[in-house]
DNA sequence: ATTTGGTGTTGTG
DNA sequence: CACAACACCAAAT
């Protein structure tokens, strides 16, 4: 009995193990049938949740995982960042989310027009469990993911300790059309943009606008970061900003990885991370059946 | 494979 | 002001 409303909500704790399965197998190339067993469902059960969820199959999702994948995501890392490629000379030119327009806001002005800053909040299912959406009246200032196990209040408590002078009030209700665009590909549309409050110091504001030049199915490095910001030693620098990034998935920090395509840290676990690169992915492979679009030629 | 040394920025005291 | 921490990286064991 499949559930006819099934979500990618429904289906992330799946997903999730088989993930973690298959980072630390993928080497052994394990057949499809003993990942569905190590998640306790049956073989084709398994691939129509993996593919609902993901778009891809699961061998498709496994070879989403490889180094060969990640430096292939690598390709234009450095001129990714460049004004060129967002023009469109040598980037994909699909998929881009410029659907966010985003204004950012430095310490000094926080503290100064701190008083009456006032975040709304709310918990909504998402395809990677269950999400954190902060907002203030300017836009989204929050994105942060649940842990598992230990559920909701580390990840409100994490996201809290950021803004330790605003005020704070949950309000799912008003929260939710964010978790809805946000998750929802079709809506990523540049002609009303997602309005995105950033809340860092100088340097992590920089990093942040960085981030939201990478398109999907694309990724740059540390280094090549540090390097369009004029500073090419600061690759250490420019991870602790990209972790401290609090608008996760829509900044998407997920698209930095090491130098040689190993998937390094992720603040809400690495098993995410991957989750995340491989429904990217699969997003990917949609678009290109439906555009054909012939490039990297 | 693992260790070591050089990095820039931030948070803490 | 000093110092430790960090989602890095390259060079040297």
């Amino acid at each position: 009995m499949a559930p006819i409303n099934s979500s990618p909500a429904d289906d992330y704790d799946a997903v999730r193990r088989s993930v973690e399965y298959l980072i630390d197998n993928w080497r052994n190339q394990p057949p499809l049938g003993a990942v569905a067993k190590h998640v306790g469902l049956n073989e084709t059960r398994f691939q129509k949740l993996f593919k609902r969820w993901a778009g891809i199959s699961p061998k498709d999702f496994v070879q989403a995982l490889t180094i060969d994948h990640a430096r292939y995501l690598l390709r234009d890392s450095a001129s990714i960042l460049d004004a060129a490629y967002e023009v469109g000379l040598s980037g994909p030119g699909r998929l881009h989310d410029l659907f966010v327009t985003h204004e950012a806001m430095t310490p000094g002005e926080y503290k100064a027009g701190g008083a009456g800053l006032e975040m709304i909040y709310g918990f909504h299912d998402c395809p990677f469990g269950e999400a954190l959406v902060m907002a203030t009246s300017r836009g989204l200032s929050g994105l942060a993911f649940c842990n598992d196990i230990r559920g909701r209040a580390p990840t409100l408590a994490d996201m809290i300790r950021r803004w330790p002078n605003a005020t704070f009030r949950e309000d799912p209700d008003a929260t939710a059309h964010y978790a809805a665009r946000i998750f929802d590909p079709e809506q990523w549309r540049s002609e009303e943009p997602l309005r995105v409050v950033m809340i860092g110091t100088d340097f992590e504001i920089r990093v942040w606008e960085k981030l939201l030049r990478i398109p999907v199915g694309a990724a740059t490095t540390y280094g090549d970061l540090a390097a369009a910001l004029g500073k090419p030693k600061a690759a250490r620098a420019v991870g602790s900003a990209v972790g401290r990034n609090p608008v996760s998935f829509v900044v998407p920090c997920h698209r930095v990885l090491g130098k040689t395509g190993s998937v390094t840290g992720y603040h809400w676990g690495v098993t995410r991370k991957h989750a995340i690169i491989g429904w990217e992915t699969g997003l990917i492979n949609k678009s290109s059946e439906s555009l054909s679009l012939g490039d990297f030629g």
